[in-house]
DNA sequence: CGGTCTCTTGACGGAGTTCAAAGCTAGTGG
DNA sequence: CCACTAGCTTTGAACTCCGTCAAGAGACCG
């Protein structure tokens, strides 16, 4: 809960949040490496705090390759937004990629909580607002980059982060094939050298 | 005013909003077909509400194309968000496609609007959080799809649409060149003969 | 009517995918 | 603590999608 609280004042400016007013609308739990927190298919019950760890959204495509969306490390939320929002199943799977603590929230208390914790609403106002500066960007980075420069660019903003991943897992997100992106890290290397 | 009274009930669920308390916060204005609201490389000074007609969010890039990023129809906001939010210069251009009444804010007073009207706080939440969710989708739509998918399912998704912009602008925004675009369109009318 | 801007057509090339097979690594059970 | 296996990563060849270039046909504005 002190994870949450910190990003809360972090984002909202705001000083000395009562943690012990936040914590009935949340329930803390931890996962072991691989377990799956969410399956696709199934109803979208939970919206997950990521307190220490990494998980990630992913989903199966046509040929049966798992494909990543996101991945949300420390103080990141991650759920299938549209489901949560709206009772549907989810389109997505989410999984541990580490040892994860998370808080978890259900759709109920979701959508009480800004009403009934005021500097909640100013929380998750700019919260959202810059998730969406930061997909715009990238839907940009995705459209306009050749894949070998997203690549460069990833690599060079997260260098621990690509670490942290499976390669797989890595050009999924980043849109391409393994077969590829070994070829690139290939092409890197010789560069380098 | 009339307009964004609309949106805002809509959005929120609250009936009765105050349209004469929002009234100066905002700067009614009107553009002709082709005009330019803002310009790549000045200062980002407004962000605009649709009333009626269309903008379009746009760089122009390294050879000289310019790249359509964002449309903003009736009942949409837009702006550069990243350079709006932090005062820095707009990496955008917006031009009206068609004749276009906006309302206008600046930075100052759209931070003390939710400050100021509570009920804003939980509108722009609200906002963002669609806003957010549908570009997490057009993320997956660009990465995971073969842009002849990509052009189909939008064809489908808005038809009307795709009758108000110059083909050579929604080229841009899928994300590649009007030659393809117009090999897509032959093939597609080739198909339905 | 002209002239410019937009849309179409076709030839060609290159970035990135697919398929198949071989080396590597890491987790598992004995 | 080692050996085995399943999955991950690398390699290479063939192929496909889509961008680039160039040139012609329409469409729109003065």
């Amino acid at each position: 809960m002190q994870a949450l609280v910190e990003h809360i004042e972090k984002v909202t400016g705001s000083g000395n949040i009562g943690g012990e007013q936040l914590l009935p609308y949340f329930e803390e739990r931890s996962y072991a490496k691989k377990a799956m927190l969410q399956e696709e298919g199934k109803a979208c019950l939970w919206y997950f705090f990521v307190v220490k760890g990494c998980l990630r959204l992913f989903f199966t495509d046509d040929n049966g390759v798992e494909q990543t969306i996101q991945f949300a490390p420390e103080q990141w939320w991650l759920t299938d937004l549209d489901a949560f929002r709206n009772g549907r199943r989810s389109a997505y799977s989410i999984q541990a990629l580490e040892a994860t603590e998370v808080l978890a929230i259900d759709a109920h208390r979701y959508a009480l909580l800004p009403e009934e914790q005021p500097l909640m609403q100013k929380y998750f106002r700019l919260v959202y607002e810059r998730a969406f500066a930061a997909t715009l960007l990238r839907v940009q980075m995705i459209s306009r980059m050749s894949k070998n420069d997203f690549y460069e660019l990833f690599a060079s903003k997260y260098p621990e982060f690509m670490q942290r991943i499976p390669q797989k897992v890595l050009a999924s997100f980043l849109g391409f094939t393994p077969e590829y992106l070994s070829e690139l890290r290939k092409k890197k290397m010789e560069k380098k050298s």
